[in-house]
This record gives C-alpha cells, structure tokens and sequence, in this order.
DNA sequence: AGCAATCCTGACCGATGTGTCACTTTTCTG
DNA sequence: CAGAAAAGTGACACATCGGTCAGGATTGCT
C-alpha cells in the first residue's frame, strides 16, 4: 500500500465512492450512538463490513471520518435552511420550513443525532459552521421574523426563542427516537403517525406565532 | 482494603458521603460530554480528584457509577414532572410545568446532556424507568389534555405531540447550551437573557395551544 | 499480456481503558 | 490508647483502542 496520507486527494473510482459511501453510513450510526470518542474505528468496521485498515484506507483517521460525517450532515441541515424562504409569508414560509425539518428528521434521524452528540461535547467541531453558516443564518432570519411581527403578519415572539423551539421541537422526534418508540408501546412511529405527529408540530409552530 | 462488592450496603460516614457526591458530579460532567462509552473512569476520576481506584472503592464498577447519575437525574425529572397539576386550570398547570422545566434545564443541563446521550444509545439504562415513571405520567397528562381540550379550555392539539414539544423546547437550552452559546457571540446566556427565554418560551408554548 | 494503480488484510505496536489488590494511612469507636 | 473499620493508592494484569505496514489480490489501462 502506498504511502499516501492524502487520501482526498486520490482520483475517485466506483470502488471507492462505493466504499466510502458504505462506510461513512456505518460510521455515521456508530458515532450517533456513542459519540465520537466512544465510537471505535473497529465498531464501525465492522458495522460497515470491511477490515480495520480499510477504514484507514479510505479516511486517514477516525477524526477524518467524523469531519466528513459531520460535513454531510451540515450539507443536509443547510438544505432544509433553504426552505425558510423569506420572501413569502410567515404562514407558508414556517410551514415549509417546519415541514422540511420534519421530514430531515425523520430521514436522518442519526445524523440529527451525531450533530446533538457533538453539542454535548462542546460543539468544537462545529464551531466554524455555526459561525460562518448557522450564525448568519439564524441572524437574517431574525430579522425576517422581526419584520414580519412589525408588519403585523404574526404575534410578537423572540425571534430567536421561536427559531430554537422549531429546532427543538423538530430534531426531538429523531433525537430522543428513543424515547418516543418506549412510550409508543416498544414500537416505532408509523408513516401514518409520523404524518400525523408532523401536522400536529406543523400547527402548534405556527399558533405559538399566532398563525 | 476488605473485599465488599456490596459497597452500597456500608454506613454512610461523612467522608464517604463526600466523595461520592464529588465523584457523582464528576461522573455527570463527563458522561455528559462523552457519553457511557466515551467517558472513561481515568477522566472522572481525574475530574473528581481522586485516584481511580477510589472511584471504584464507593462504586463498584462504571456501570454502577452511570446507573446512580442516571437514577439522579430521573428523581430531578419525576421532581419537575410533578409541577404539572392536573388539577389547576390549563393556562396555570402548564406555566408551572414549563417553568419547572425551564428551571431544571437551567440548573443542571449537564444531567439533561447524559439523558440525551443515554438517549441516542437506545436508551437500554431507561427503559424500566420509561416504562414504570414516563409511561404512566404521559398517558395520565394525555388524559387531562384531552379533558381540558374537551371542556373547550384549550385548543384541539395532539396531546402527546405537545408534551413533547414542551420536553423538547425546555430540555434545548439545555442539550444544545454549547450551540446557544455560540450563537450568542461566543458567551452563556446570562440569568437576565434566560430569564427573557424562559417567559418567551413560556408564552409560546401557551399560544401553542391557544392559552 | 504486462504493468501500474488501487484495494484488501493479517499481524503488529504503543497507548489507553476497566478493574484488581496488597498494603499503607486515616478515622472511628469502645 | 488499641484495634477495627474506613479510606487511600501505586503497581499491576488483561482487554481494547487508534493506527501502521508488508505483502497479496484485484482492477484498470495500454
């Protein structure tokens, strides 16, 4: 095996997205569930089906791997921001966006999970994504918010409580998956329930606002 | 050293009382950061101040030592769980009960940050206390819910949809303090700043549900 | 077919983790 | 004060971890 510690810097073959792609899914459920220093490179390994050094193969470290599971993740929070679209009305905009991270959550329930893993240790891998895209983010849109409440098109909330509630209120039903499997009898939410549960989210969102 | 696996079963002296309240607040800040597997006996009992060997002199093992912070942390939940009077009015229960929730999320985040991550393993160290203390509470507020909703008291919500919108609301302070605290220039929210979320969440969460 | 590049993998290394234990020191009690 | 109980701790055994590497196998290209 050649010395090469650049391992992003190699031309990409079916292989190796395939391998990659394979890998950084099970890495992604390992670190979900342990967090990154609990996670073993082993663990995922052998959760994706590959050797040991394979792993090493593909990513040079398990730091590497957990940037480039974090990156996905950040990719996939950053679409669903785009659905709080400004120029419509607070009615359409919150229900898109509310209904956008609904349905994050329920598609990437681990990845909302590694990102709520990563806050408890401090976010130090998040720093500069939060301050170069969610920071800028969160700000137009507290303004967005503010002109809409002085157009008189919604009640006067905290901008930013009300955006942390729909983060919270969104991310819980893949966070605390758990949880909501235990008190639903050991069984996970159906498609049906989940529908149900998102309309429910998508109406008290918008009557905290007096939508 | 005389050999006693039972280590619970020993008078309780004022050392002994020390120590392990100082090794149980260790213990909470590391598996809050790292969560069960990531947080190593080494690191809380460095945290602590005491030799390693110490740790498992009051505790038997690591998983004794997770087994009593989480059991810690449940009695603080059951003690903000009984703040939601059923027998009040909608509008006073559950400015009470979000409150307390506030309150708790603001006094100890680091447990609320252990039940998260004891959350994002499946939750295997909880389910009994799921099933025996949230389970029953749950069912009993969804019933008290659906009474004031039928008596025309509040607005027409999905009961458990919205307890778990207040759970996760309050617990985000918590949870996600480091991104709050990134988002805020860098700096803690003040007693001052908590206080204007609390009330807003507060306010919302009533809206929610048409109070 | 030959060769280069890529991929695979058993064995290995030093570091770190869980837990133990003999022994020492300190505290408590009669 | 003496002895028992409690508390403290350096050293240790074994397991697991992050990471490495030589060499073999496979793939891709001319």
């Amino acid at each position: 095996m050649p010395d090469n510690p650049q391992n992003t810097d190699r031309p990409k073959g079916a292989i190796r997205q395939e391998n990659e792609r394979i890998i950084l899914s099970a890495a992604e459920d390992v670190f979900s569930e342990e967090g990154f220093r609990g996670a073993s490179v082993g663990m995922i390994a052998e959760r994706a089906g590959v050797p040991k050094p394979n792993v090493y193969y593909y990513f040079g470290s398990k730091e590497e791997l957990y940037k480039r599971v974090l990156e996905d993740i950040c990719a996939a929070w950053l679409d669903s921001a785009g659905e709080f679209d400004d120029a419509a009305d607070p009615k359409a905009a919150l229900t898109a966006y509310v209904s956008a991270k609904m349905d994050l959550a329920r598609a990437r329930p681990k990845g909302s999970r590694v990102w709520a893993t990563e806050m408890t240790r401090g976010a130090e891998h998040l720093s500069a994504y939060l301050r170069d895209a969610v920071d800028p983010w969160v700000k137009a849109r507290e303004a967005t918010l503010m002109r809409w409440i002085n157009a008189g098109k919604m009640a006067a909330v905290d901008p930013r409580a009300y955006i942390f509630m729909i983060w919270a209120t969104t991310q819980h039903y893949a966070d605390f998956e758990a949880q909501i499997t235990h008190l639903n009898g050991g069984k996970p939410l159906s498609d049906s329930d989940f529908a149900a549960k998102k309309a429910s989210v998508i109406a008290m969102v918008l009557a905290a606002a007096g939508l």
